[in-house]
DNA sequence: AAATAATTGTTCTCTCTTTGTTCTTGGTTT
DNA sequence: AAACCAAGAACAAAGAGAGAACAATTATTT
């Protein structure tokens, strides 16, 4: 047992051992695939297959029984403080409203949030000022959720910097010779920029909202 | 006795612990079936024989019937969950569909949310199922945090009993003659009902949504 | 009390989906 | 060039669900 861990093997035990708490059943294949961003089980199963040489793994003999730590992995990474482990949540940072810069708050606070609207990547907070995006239900005073990133797909809901200046949560449809930023709002007009004029900031993962 | 249940398996078991208390007789087969949303005895019939071979359930002898859990399993899931006490979060309860009674999930889970999107009095958790509040973006899928109480102001928004058995997220007029829930949704209509026809179960105070 | 009907645990078969596994192809990094 | 990595196709076995049939037991009717 030799523990020369590639790169991506170990950024999948990180993965393992860092979440092995947050999984009501050991992880299939599909599952952390997901949970880790690929798209095939195959390259998976071969970093698997790597942690199951180096000892780290269960071998799962044709079984489907999902991806187990070694019971000593496990408990090796249980009682260890680990560093601090200071989650203090995620941060909200100010306030967005189409057509304005993203309004900083002074000082920020921090929120916990659940899994469930987040990304296992970093994240962050806004406050939606205005409607352009009340068709999607997301309303004045609304918090949203931003996975911080700085590519998005068509179709994806982004928070788009727009001459370094303008930020606006909206679809995105990217195009070689134009990029388009579609508010959900009937009564609002689709926006048409240069590719450079638009930078992503983060995708939308979730949403809040507080009827106090 | 080893601990390798199939996912299956484990979600009866878990079923079975959490719920040990709501039957008044062990449950036969077809009531576990109608509880869980299984159709074949059969299916189920082999997830419980799993669970007798795990040592978790009582084999069936000829006199005694129902699914009888062994005496230490059910005790070592009755005194656990009440004593720390320390706070888990939020309670993960079931969904709520327009017209059904709130579905009541297997095992409760317990999310972490922020204070802002609840109140210091004791909440829960729901996910809607339907379109019935979408007016006011509440979509389906979303979930909902509920403040506990069983009285309301007019025009607030509650978890509402009909009869007992229908239980719907809607707003709320009440008058000495009749009480109105009203739809958040242009396509439904406001339902009138007698006074004691309805049960309040809770205040909307937050709301969450998913975009992953 | 006897006869009949309904319920319950059990076993089987058939089907479909999920999951682990293997391979091939092509791209990226060192 | 060599190692690493992603994506996807294809496959076998495990897991899971539906339903039918049957014997034993319990409930109901006659």
């Amino acid at each position: 047992m030799q523990t020369n861990l590639t790169r991506k093997q170990q950024e999948v035990l990180d993965f393992l051992i860092s979440n092995k708490d947050t999984f009501p059943h050991p992880p299939t294949l599909d599952e952390l695939c997901l949970a880790m961003g690929l798209k095939s089980r195959g390259s998976l199963h071969k970093h698997i297959q790597g942690l199951i040489n180096a000892g780290f793994v269960e071998a799962p003999n044709r079984k489907q029984r999902g991806v187990r730590l070694i019971e000593q992995t496990a408990a090796d990474y249980t009682e260890s403080p680990e560093l601090p482990s200071k989650d203090q949540g995620t941060p909200f940072i100010g306030s967005i409203a189409a057509g304005s810069p993203i309004e900083a708050i002074p000082n920020i606070s921090y929120m916990k949030i659940p899994d469930e609207i987040k990304t296992d990547n970093p994240c962050y907070i806004l406050q939606i000022k205005g409607e352009s995006m009340i068709d999607i239900g997301i309303f004045d005073g609304d918090w949203v959720i931003i996975e911080q990133q700085s590519h998005a797909r068509n179709g994806q809901v982004v928070v788009a910097l727009v001459d370094k200046t303008e930020a606006t949560l909206k679809y995105i449809e990217q195009y070689p010779h134009e990029t388009v930023l579609i508010p959900a709002n009937k009564n609002m007009q689709a926006m048409h920029f240069a590719p450079t004029q638009v930078e992503i900031q983060g995708v939308l993962v979730g949403q809040m909202r507080s009827y106090k």
